[in-house]
DNA sequence: ACCTGAACACCGTTCAAGT
DNA sequence: ACCTGAACACCGTTCAAGT
């Protein structure tokens, strides 16, 4: 039920799941899908986690700490553009740390292997996971609201999205201070 | 009656504007409201530009080119967790760029004037737009999700904002090249 | 244990009709 | 020019009732 609805998602987009669709989907009624979940919400919960699950098969084979902890940043960013409905489901009823976990979970071991602290690994992770997300906001962004086949940036935004990340790695990899003037 | 709209999402809460909710705020029905505006997307545009325009007067102090450049970074960053309710709704909308362009090309002057040629300026005003978007994502989901006052990061966040925006700054300030190996 | 029918309280939007 | 009433096509959710 959970995969029928997921596949609703990636055929019709988010906003194809609806209750009354779903049941029709399934030739049942929608009071049929509150036997089997309590609401709308965690209908949504359980078809992001089971997404979760599936796209957090990849690999990390880079060989230096730097470049592992950036191959795990664009493993979050590639599994969201390729799952690009989902992802926006996750989105907009908030629940893309769930979407994420297992990635984040990777990006996290990567951090503790390259030597950070607990507490500096939490930071270095949180301020990636920002970086990273607010990306992915501008490239999920420029699909759905451009209706034409003119994307600008479609070739520009991972050049961009490297070198930010980037910056923004090797700024907690190095230095546990403040930033400081230059 | 834009400004009804206003004032209803910033006193209510960005899901309190309906059509029905504020014709019975104003006294009208609900297709008088149709007459002036034609329809709810073009409501919230324009509740969104009359925002932007009341959240513009911000002025930028600082001397140097770099302090100057994350001064108006933060100027992003301080209008959205000022006016939380209306920066959701125009997440939820996705009308962000409408709300934040005079913000927008504030910045975009000011990387003119470090000394960025055009179209290096626009590489890192996405960027740096990209970074901030990413942590105003994380503030304000942080607060609408968690319901209880037990907030962890609400001191840290600023710390890494600033760390980060700065870090993408500076990569887009110094080097026209791509990132490169260390 | 699993499913249905009917209903409630909402939505955005339209259209003929009023002044 | 400006506003209303009624209606259409949707929502999520609940509750008594069926098997």
């Amino acid at each position: 039920m959970v995969a029928a609805a997921l596949d609703l998602v990636v055929s019709e987009g988010p906003s194809a799941l609806t209750m009354r669709r779903l049941a029709g989907q399934l030739g049942v009624t929608t009071t049929t899908i509150y036997w089997h979940v309590g609401s709308r919400d965690e209908l949504i919960t359980e078809v992001v986690r089971l997404q979760s699950i599936l796209q957090a098969t990849r690999k990390v084979t880079a060989r230096t700490p730097r470049t592992r902890v950036m191959a795990a940043a664009r493993h979050i960013w590639d599994a969201a553009l390729e799952n690009r409905a989902i992802t926006s489901l996750a989105h907009q009823t908030g629940t893309t740390s769930i979407l994420e976990l297992p990635l984040e979970e990777a990006l996290l071991r990567e951090l503790h292997a390259a030597g950070l602290s607990p507490a500096r690994a939490d930071d270095a992770l949180r301020a990636i996971l920002a970086t990273v997300g607010g990306f992915l906001l501008n490239a999920l962004r420029d699909e759905s609201s451009i209706p034409p086949e003119q994307r600008r940036p479609s070739t520009e935004l991972p050049r961009l999205f490297d070198k930010s990340v980037q910056a923004v790695i090797d700024a907690f990899l190095s230095s546990p201070t403040r930033s400081g003037e230059s």
